[in-house]
DNA sequence: CAGTGCATGTAACAAGTTACATGATTCC
DNA sequence: GGAATCATGTAACTTGTTACATGCACTG
């Protein structure tokens, strides 16, 4: 079965409050870019679809404001549905890492290459570390709602991953630049 | 510009030796498992695909064996467009992880619910640990070609991450049973 | 008055999965 | 002879990206 997961991710951020399609694009670049991402030409026209389906509603914000901005909130509906995915186990997690498939060919290229390659990838991950650490002390400051606990530990999650990423790299880096291929 | 990642692992695969589509299948579900998939839909089109761009041959083994397998192997061609690939630096790694999105999205259902979800997920990843570690004691055991050290890391990288994964969630799943919501 | 950000959207395409079909071979 | 596994494949579908178009509002 499949399921169109940007109808859930959309869901998940109206029960936070009402927002717009520019709104959601931001909060997910600002807050959720380490785990998640949407292109414009998915989160437009699945905002059309849980309009249709009822599972959201545009508000008539007309009279507040002259900008086009159409801003959206959950219906009970949308909150229910929204609930029974929570709840469904899939677990179908495909992987695919193409960075670490190249690594896998490693040998199809000098290892010199390689070990750029991988030297990229390690300052990116320290540059990346850096913003999620950001995330998680605006978070801890913030912290007052009882959706925050949720937020700070995906943002622990960011932070741990990305630092053993880093160390992987590390090790990975040394042990190559020791091998004699 | 789209890539078709899937020409890459193929070509990847075709460069240890010659493979027919159900082995190429085979390796990736025991080796490249925690790091890459492929569908069958995918797979067997691409195969075809490949071969009329001549980045692959189909061997003609209809001598030595009478069952229904077609035994592919890179020719030059394909050799340069894997080389190319790997040199290329794209870094679009796209993430979208739906366990996180649900942690995010935590208040919509009860602490105890998410606690459950979590001690399952870590069981798992625990299940997953073990199989990665018998891949990467495997690997050192039988190495000898100059491939194996790539092998070895990529393996390196399963055991590592989901390390870090496993300790995440077990702070995690302590510090939402302390937490009073 | 140009540049940046706000704000919404679509058409064309690529990529990938699912669910099925088919048949041979091997092992118990 | 039945089950499992070997082995290849396709049609229908969903999901997602890319690249574009449009126009307003604010700021220096």
């Amino acid at each position: 079965m499949k399921q169109n997961t940007t109808k859930y991710a959309i869901l998940g951020l109206l029960t936070i409050e009402p927002l717009s399609g520019y709104d959601i694009k931001k909060m997910i670049k600002n807050s959720l870019a380490y785990f998640w991402s949407e292109s414009n030409g998915q989160l437009y026209p699945t905002l059309n679809q849980l309009t249709k389906d009822n599972w959201i509603v545009l508000l008539d914000n007309a009279a507040t404001s002259k900008k086009p901005s159409n801003c959206y909130a959950i219906t009970d509906l949308g909150r229910q549905e929204l609930q029974k995915w929570m709840r469904r186990e899939e677990e179908k997690s495909v992987h695919r890492d193409e960075n670490l498939l190249k690594l896998f060919f490693g040998s199809n290229i000098s290892k010199e290459e390689t070990i750029l390659r991988l030297k990229k990838r390690k300052l990116k991950l320290i540059e990346n570390l850096k913003k999620y650490r950001e995330i998680a002390n605006k978070l801890e400051k913030e912290s007052h709602s009882s959706q925050s606990i949720y937020w700070i530990l995906t943002a622990n999650y960011g932070i741990s991953s990305a630092r053993a990423a880093i160390s992987w790299y590390q090790k990975s880096i040394l042990i190559l630049e020791k091998a004699k291929i």
